[in-house]
DNA sequence: GACAATCTAGGGCAGTCGTCCTAATATCTC
DNA sequence: GAGATATTAGGACGACTGCCCTAGATTGTC
């Protein structure tokens, strides 16, 4: 196994059933299972379960800012790119229907543990308001971007959380349509 | 103590610290130190912690119930008791800042655990629910109602998670404000 | 005051948790 | 091939978990 493959491997695990099971109800067992290696391993790799949690937090980082690089790219305006995060709630409808948003839930989860790295988890959410917040500012809505970057946010978190509790992929599918609807109407006002 | 006074009085400091700390992460040894009995005791109330869990889930029901039930009583209009409901986001924003939202929260981490009682637990969210698509109705929106309701639910659910994550009062205050506009020119449509 | 029902404290149960140690194995370097 | 380094398995540790038992205290009823 090359260099660091092994870290690289029990993070993606680790970061897999946290998402999943959440960060306190997964165990070293658990993981090791997952990696097939013994319990006792993981030492040599990490020293407290904290740090694979940090490390979890360090890669979500990194594959949110590699993704907002990427709709950066592909996206022709601001518009689709906003599109392309709105449109996440359908891509992954099946995870989210079970286990939520995988941003939100660690930050509500180590909110409620009251643990050291909440404000770690947080950046995750502070990456994509101030990409949303750039993409509103192209859009024409420089002045009021942030409190609309917030509002995106906070519309996928709620139709995440209740479609987590309900289950309906037509409700889903709705509210996608009216975030794209709003989009689309106030991008009109910004461009007359 | 009277009877089930003593249960009662479990119920109550489970609520809170599951609340507070989430169910998985709250012990019967938490529970014991504020109710000041040992941890032994627990079994001649409760046979087990789930039962202790469906019991808390029981009286926010009940709760709830009543809440609505009031809300309906003191709020002249319809859209005078939806404002009831997404002024908590002030009222309780102590709490929902440090804690999140206790149905949502709750609804979340049970169904990260696949808990057998997290179908009970969501019966919250569709008690308000269905109490929402009542008022809508009665505001003259009976067609759209339920998606009214579940628009409003969703937003107060998006607004505490973020409230949560940024501790941002000034936002709380900006998203209600525009809540309550957009009821008030929603109404106004349906009253020419 | 006698008796039954209810409630209580304390501790033991087997299991799991995160952590850490040690000894053996694999891998790399020269 | 020798020696250093990296990785591994397995198990032990103390602490905690939910759960359960028992024996004593309290309360209520007649």
């Amino acid at each position: 196994m090359g260099h660091g493959a092994r870290r690289q491997q029990i993070v993606e695990a680790a970061d897999d059933l946290f998402y999943r099971q959440g960060f306190e109800h997964t165990s070293f067992a658990d993981i090791a299972k997952v990696v097939s290696i013994s319990r006792g391993n993981f030492y040599h790799h990490f020293k407290t379960k904290d740090d694979i949690l940090d490390a979890v937090i360090k890669t979500r980082l990194d594959r949110t800012q590699h993704m907002l690089a990427d709709w950066e790219e592909e996206g022709a305006t601001p518009k689709d790119r906003i599109k392309s995060y709105i449109k996440i709630l359908l891509t992954n409808w099946l995870m989210i229907k079970s286990y939520g948003c995988p941003v939100g839930t660690l930050c509500t989860e180590l909110a409620k543990l009251n643990h050291t790295s909440k404000d770690e988890a947080n950046k995750v959410f502070t990456l994509f308001r101030r990409w949303l917040k750039k993409q509103f500012s192209l859009l024409g809505h420089s002045q009021d971007a942030d409190a609309l970057a917030m509002r995106v946010l906070s519309w996928s978190q709620g139709v995440a959380t209740l479609s987590n509790a309900f289950n309906d992929y037509k409700y889903v599918k709705q509210e996608v349509d009216k975030m794209c609807d709003w989009l689309d109407a106030m991008s009109v006002k910004a461009t007359p």
